[in-house]
DNA sequence: TAGTGTGAAGCGTTTCACAGCC
DNA sequence: GGCTGTGAAACGCTTCACACTA
């Protein structure tokens, strides 16, 4: 494996060159690199050492090498890599080189936030539709974008292509809506919702609550909190030890933050693609929501 | 460890018996039992089985029972769990016996939609206050709060005992904000700004980031692009297999998902706490925002 | 009989340490 | 000399399978 195959030449998709098998943890840390090369090519860098770019994307340097090396990466020993190639590879592998048409359902709180967020096209993102099941809300422009009622997603996603869709409805709402993405060709959803998804096979489903993030910080203020002996918040920043250091369980306390999962009961934090359960089955109502 | 020790008796905190060192994974799954222990809860179920909570929760039951066992938990072999006495230890488990007061940084786009967030309340967080650093936004009332500038928030920080905050600032602003909430106090963050923050040690961060959500979809996509030959998204549901199959990654298509990390360039979406990096170093700068 | 609790095996990920190359 | 690429060790998490118990 010294040289692993090159995962294709960026450029044109459409050759589609066998995509390697990488990692989920590695795939799911591929846009944190990303974001860091692009800030550095902004700056005017053009190579960067694995030192450099692991700081930047807040990870060690061991793991970044490693994580490159699954693409067949081309650094240069005793140089660095090359930004604008690795930003190339990185896209690419990403399948970023075209820009995708992604389906918003539910423009209640969230899904307006999420209909006027900036950060898409830059990204290879486009918002191609807006759709939610309530009358008041049909015909309202949002960002340039008319609001259409749910069962127009069909013919829409046929026309835009829609590959992915994204849930922002509240969580009773939240399986019919997946059910009428997949009838649609949805085949990757980002969920909003405080429930879990059932979906046939081949479709990828992504969580995102807020709520379960907080709970997770919340357990590690308990924690911290039972360690002092202090039952509520201290002062300001009293005793903090020295900048960074890792705690044995992954979770680090100080330095940069990434890793772990999420999940809200009632609102968002994210969670990777995985786990199954018997497909059809719960469809758990929860009451609050983040949509309409 | 035939009996460990049952975590501390919920009801009263602040005796704070010793908590046991979880894995963080566990933890990461805890408030998601929580959710559907809730559901559970309200169509009047008394106890339930480590398969069904494990349905409704969208894991398998080994992994399920593993993570409560370690809560030293309180099931009835041949009978299963008591709900309401399983809710009340990972609530306690969790910190979220107590309301807990959190401070959110940046009401634009996603911090309007943040601040009006019905799904805090119930889940044992409170938004005790909203900040910004625009002229334009102070005093401006969300859902109640008035919108204060950031310089007043080491008083608010102390009078409300805020030990949470929640930056939904644009990127260039977040690092600064990091520091003043470190500087009033809190000691977790949650980070919705498509940058790495640089906090001391002691302080747990978790970022979340819609658009590297987004990229995450977008490589299974592209993935599935090149297993099938298709260059772009298929009509609908075409060859959607058998519900449920779980791919050698962890990585599952179809069933229930959840699962990984993420982080986006502009965006939203969830990692853990994490990774360690020179603390003070590194202040990416990145155009895009989420907030104002 | 039904279902929890848990050792032990299996896997994936992270970290180490260094060979190899520029 | 400096830095990448990578085997191999270490670690944590998941899954299995079954002993144990109500």
């Amino acid at each position: 494996m010294s040289q692993h195959r090159p995962v294709g030449t960026p450029g044109r998709a459409g050759a589609v060159p066998a995509l390697p098998d990488l990692p989920e943890a590695t795939v799911a840390r591929l846009p944190e690199y990303l974001r860091a090369l692009h800030n550095l090519a902004e700056t005017g860098n053009d190579t960067v050492s694995s030192e450099e770019l692991a700081a930047a994307a807040g990870v060690n340097s061991a793991k970044l090498r490693k994580d490159l090396s699954q693409l067949g990466s081309y650094g240069t020993r005793g140089v660095g890599y090359d930004v604008a190639l690795l930003i190339d590879q990185i896209e690419f592998v990403l399948g970023l080189t075209q820009s995708r048409a992604v389906a918003l359902v539910g423009v209640g709180n969230l899904g307006h936030a999420l209909a006027g967020y900036a950060g898409f096209a830059g990204r290879g993102f486009r918002i191609a539709a807006l759709f939610d099941a309530d009358p008041a809300r049909l015909g309202e422009v949002i960002n340039g974008l008319v609001v259409r009622h749910i069962d127009e997603l069909p013919q829409v996603a046929a026309e835009e292509s829609i590959a992915i869709g994204v849930i922002a409805t509240p969580a009773t709402a939240a399986q019919s809506v997946a059910d009428q993405l997949v009838a649609a060709g949805v085949t990757s959803i980002l969920n909003f919702a405080p429930c879990v998804l059932a979906v046939p096979d081949g479709v990828d489903v992504r969580k995102v609550d807020l709520a379960i993030e907080l709970q997770i910080l919340s357990f590690h203020e308990h924690r911290k909190a039972a360690l002092t002996g202090l039952p509520a918040a201290a002062g300001p920043a009293a005793g903090l030890g020295s900048p960074n250091g890792t705690t044995p369980n992954g979770t680090t306390h100080g330095g940069a933050a990434t890793a772990g999962l999420t999940a809200l009961p009632g609102g968002l934090a994210a969670t990777g693609t995985t786990e199954a359960t018997p497909a059809g089955t719960l469809r758990s109502t929860n009451a609050e929501a983040v949509g309409s």
